[in-house]
DNA sequence: CACATCTATGCACACGTTAACAATAGTCTT
DNA sequence: AAGACTATTGTTAACGTGTGCATAGATGTG
């Protein structure tokens, strides 16, 4: 049906073997041989088959992109800005296949053969599992936005820690010493994280943070709307409040309105992401910006480089964060 | 290296086609050998090369999904949720390949033995030649967001000319006579679909918008900030505008804040796509939803069901729109 | 001129799977 | 009891491509 080497090499009068090693441009092939046999190619539409040359070749050309999850908790921003970063490096040398790693009841299916190399976008421990799978399939892997130990596999990742712990210090500096927090979404690594670098931040200026101050949070609007209104109750209420990221910043940040009160006049707001939105919103959000794209970009070279090259380099590249100031936060000094 | 069914056929001691037929439950295979094989498939943690599937049952397992762009014009939150809606579809059945057209610079790898089927997010015209290459080569193909009327193409989209008439009818039943427009991405259906919309909402109530009154927009934040500047610098300045998007609507209410004027109270919003963060912005906005989850999951469906059947529907499936009133419009009926 | 060397091409097989056809043994029918 | 039929398994080829080895002609070499 579909027009293959044979076709070619009975038209051009060789054997298969011939047009095969003129297609792949082998030196054994005269130039003029070879020229004449990428014409009668071209003119018969002719495109390999990826299946066969996948199987002799013992590659897939196949390239995974898994994230923790499709379902619950990734922001729409993240996973496109990390399938973009991906998808600008990759081009047309590789397929990229999108899964959720929720989605995999069995693992049993991803093999050497079936992926030619695989980036985790991480965001739990809990991804664990397959990444100890991959790894000991032999599988080259990098994992991105979580730290992996695992020999073998690449990592990249930004300092998320001290990001916050930054984030943290920014609003002591500026007068604050009733902060409260709201928590990302519990067994994501980051919500660790960033809990962590604010923490650091709090004991390191000698603030304490009161079991009130604290909240738990999904990483999603209502969540960080629910928290908020929460904190608004309190008799004796924060000045500030720390939010693991963009998007609970911005329903914290409406629930003060809906109370009626200032962001930043009786309130402030930080959040964590810098997603495209937080320059927009009103007040523009102070956030610490975590280079999404380049991570992934980063992650998806390193890949491409450690399957081409066969070469393993275990080293872990972290990238750094950066404060972004802008409305949300007031400064109390007089 | 990996196990093979002739491993499997060694070891039960029968021959490999008795392990295929075995491992694909033939009815041909005793229920007793069956077990037997099965048992020392598992052993093994034998996997099925799909390759050489592939090769022989002239499948791939791949099911595409095309963007129009995935660098540029392309939301975050559209772009999520039409994976999400697929993949939850697809489900282990399939590999998801996604790309941007923009990304091809020849559809000659596109053909029948990569791809089992085509689903393209369509977003503007210039998609057609890669449809017109996909339907020619026979691949089942399903179009997403964008009327076409390609022969044999599956199409599912939501009534957004319709949703923006509605906006615009509100914005008239609620007093306004001085309404803009901010529009979208040039060359976008969508753009295009929702202008109409609104312009024979305008021509219906017999209110006319001047040209000042209209803006070209990007779909993106930052042009509807810049649009709604324009027009907050007119004498004459428009009671309410019709964004058509919401990203551009919060861009644009951003630049009604910073003037120091007010929404609604100043001048009302309407945006359209009802994205996550709508509800959430303050004030909350009026906009028009459109089921993107619900149409990427009937896409999927119904070209799994193309796949399957080898049945071709030709039918358009339109869904309906849905005003959703919040609080970023002003009534001026006293 | 006989022999070695080099160049361009072909032959045959391999990759892992499925399927058409063949073969064998057992069961049923009359 | 012979022929027909059934149930189960095996033999062999096929899918489209790449590659080790053989081959044939051309060229060089002493």
């Amino acid at each position: 049906m579909s027009v293959t080497i044979k076709d070619i090499a009975k038209l051009a009068g060789v054997s298969h073997t011939t047009v095969s090693r003129a297609l792949n441009n082998s030196p054994l092939i005269q130039e003029e041989t070879k020229a004449r046999i990428r014409i009668i190619a071209e003119q018969l539409d002719y495109t390999p088959n990826y299946s066969a040359k996948s199987l002799v070749l013992d590659r897939s050309y196949n390239l995974g992109l898994f994230f923790t999850t499709l379902s619950n908790g990734t922001s729409a921003g993240f996973f496109y800005e990390a399938i973009r970063g991906v998808n600008s490096v990759i081009r047309d040398r590789y397929q990229l296949i999108v899964k959720g790693i929720d989605d995999y009841t069995s693992f049993h299916s991803i093999t050497k053969k079936s992926f030619d190399g695989i980036i985790i976008v991480s965001q739990s421990d809990d991804d664990q599992p397959i990444i100890e799978h991959i790894a000991a399939k032999g599988i080259p892997l990098v994992v991105l936005n979580r730290p992996v130990e695992t020999a073998g596999v690449l990592n990249v990742l930004s300092d998320e820690e001290q990001g916050a712990f930054h984030a943290g210090t920014f609003l002591v500096q500026q007068g604050h010493q009733r902060i409260a927090l709201i928590e990302g979404r519990k067994g994501f690594k980051s919500a660790q994280n960033r809990k962590d670098g604010f923490e650091r931040a709090m004991d390191h200026h000698g603030i304490s943070v009161p079991p009130e101050y604290r909240m738990p949070g999904l990483y999603d609007l209502e969540s960080g709307h629910k928290a908020m209104r929460q904190f608004l109750s309190l008799t004796d209420r924060p000045t500030a409040v720390f939010c693991c990221n963009d998007e609970m910043a911005l329903g914290a940040i409406k629930a003060v309105f809906e109370a009626g009160l200032q962001v930043p006049q009786d309130i402030s707001v930080v959040g964590f992401d810098d997603t495209v939105f937080a320059a927009y919103v009103t007040p523009a959000l102070t956030t610490v910006r975590r280079p999404i794209e380049q991570i992934s970009k980063e992650g998806a070279m390193r890949l491409l480089g450690n399957i081409e090259n066969k070469w393993h380099e275990t080293e872990q590249l972290l990238l750094r964060t950066e404060l972004i100031v802008r409305e949300s936060v007031q400064s109390l000094h007089t």
